[in-house]
RNA sequence: GGAGGGGUGGCCGAGCGGUCGAAGGCGCAUGACUCGAAAUCAUGUGUGCGGUAACGUACCGUGGGUUCGAAUCCCACCCCCUCCUCCA
């Protein structure tokens, strides 16, 4: 959420960045509701504190005088008028906030310029891409010859974007989240956090997901959501908290499953574990002083990296545009492995920098010193990694002529196998 | 799910219709004392909103209601605790 006084002060910038998120925002609503709310506030103090003053008097007079009666009516039409005035502002004041909730961050002075995807910047590559003397085959034909996922179970029990992952396939899902977990808690200084899986509409709130994107979610009828990503239950922990500014940075480290409906991508990426309804991720979530949030940044970015030199897998990283930028972001990158069945690097991670974005819907402040005064927070995450994409690339870059998969060698100790084949089956 | 108890400031806890942003304690900060520390004493110590400021105003789980006036009374909801039930 922005700052209100902020936003009116500098309207116009905020209009050139809406513009360039391609985000046409009305403001003349808030501003007539900002000239408003501020004189129901005047009315409403200059209200109450003759009505205490009155009180007073209220308190001497004998209760049975005659002025005692001709003051209580007096009395009663200010009150009337005082309650009006706040129902008033409080209409007022939920307009406002309902304006407020839906305008994306602001984006970053460093975020490329563009419309869309083709205007992302690409910032590092890592890695030889992997030759093969054969033609690679995507991972949904590996897996499937290999006994390994299974697709069409999934859609019978569960529906589309379902998946069964079995035997060496769920093996090394498991691997992969302990070898994650394990390299950023006791290499990147990130402490194991495992929260719940449904959370409230104040937690999606806090991290932007609501109001905006409610279709995006899975939602019980408790008015409960399953999480999108473990940023949710995780950056909300501290929602509502003054944070001892001494404490900072705070680092988390998250494994959870993710539930995302996917609405609008009907058609896209309808084969293998690309795009599930659920998925597992592991995540990491930074609570730090504003003024090293975009060096934070980099590091998240790179502890996330660090998983895919450590596999061996090819990545690029890019930085996202205006046009791409997540809603509550004001600066992304997205790292990219590289998929030799597709020919191209496909989204692994999302690395982001939402500022004071999400600590000013979440509440979430610090206070430098003792006496200091508090503020906002910045908070950042980043998929590190996404689990399921992960094994994707593991099995189609670690494929062999003969259709089995070499495992990795780091994950080999979590795996406790070297090779997955037909004969190997666990 | 049933019965009872409770949600007040960073924490504990009093207040149960007007003098209450709220006693008292702990904690914290500053000062005094001390070679230094502990102990002791003194003073200070919430957040949001409006305002350059002085100051004003709002906030006692949340939302409604009663009243000239609500932390205090009424209603609904949420959460926590104890017992029973159930369960992993």
């Amino acid at each position: 959420m922005l700052d209100l006084k902020t936003t009116l002060n500098q309207l116009d910038d905020v209009k050139a960045a809406m513009a360039n998120r391609n985000s046409q925002l009305d403001f003349s609503g808030l501003e007539q509701l900002a000239a408003r709310r501020k004189e129901l506030i005047l009315l409403h103090d200059a209200a109450r504190f003759e009505q205490r003053q009155a009180n007073d008097e209220m308190r001497a007079i004998d209760k049975k005088s005659e002025a005692f009666t001709e003051l209580r009516n007096k009395l009663k039409t200010m009150s009337d008028r005082l309650k009006e005035w706040d129902v008033e502002l409080a209409k007022v004041e939920a307009e406002i906030s309902e304006l407020l909730l839906v305008i994306p961050n602001l984006p970053h002075a460093s975020v490329p310029v563009g419309k869309d995807e083709s205007a992302n910047e690409e910032i590092t590559r890592w890695g030889e891409l992997p030759t093969f003397d054969f033609e690679p085959k995507p991972h949904w034909e590996l897996g499937e010859a290999l006994g390994i996922l299974d697709f069409e179970r999934g859609a019978k029990v569960s529906g589309a974007r379902f998946t069964f992952l079995l035997g060496a396939a769920a093996r090394l899902e498991r691997a992969l989240i302990n070898f994650m977990l394990d390299v950023h808690t006791r290499e990147h200084g990130y402490h194991e956090i495992l929260p719940p899986f449904l959370v409230n509409r104040a937690a999606m709130t806090g991290t932007g997901q609501l109001p905006k994107f409610e279709a995006d979610a899975f939602k019980t009828d408790n008015d409960l959501f399953l999480i999108p990503t473990a940023e949710v239950p995780v950056t909300n922990y501290h929602r509502d908290e003054l944070l001892d500014g001494a404490q900072l940075p705070i680092r988390y480290v998250a494994y959870t499953p993710c539930f995302r409906l996917e609405a609008g991508s009907y058609g896209k990426d309808t084969r293998g574990l690309i795009r599930q309804h659920q998925f597992d991720k592991v995540e990491l979530v930074k609570f730090v002083l504003p003024e090293n949030s975009y060096e934070e940044l980099d590091k998240l970015l790179d502890n996330a990296c660090e998983i895919l030199r450590r596999l061996k897998l090819p990545y690029r990283v890019v930085a996202l545009s205006t046009g791409d930028l997540g809603f509550s972001a004001a600066k992304c990158f997205d790292i990219e492995v590289w998929l030799p069945a597709q020919k191209c690097y496909r989204e692994i991670s999302s690395c982001s920098n939402f500022e004071d974005f999400q600590a000013r819907r979440a509440s979430i402040r610090f206070r430098r010193e003792p006496k200091a005064k508090p503020e906002f927070v910045h908070t950042l995450n980043g998929s590190a990694l996404a689990v399921g994409r992960t094994l994707v690339a593991i099995l189609e870059n670690y494929q062999q002529a003969d259709g089995s998969v070499v495992v990795p060698e780091v994950l080999r100790p979590y795996a406790g196998i070297d090779r997955i084949s037909l004969a190997s089956r666990p």
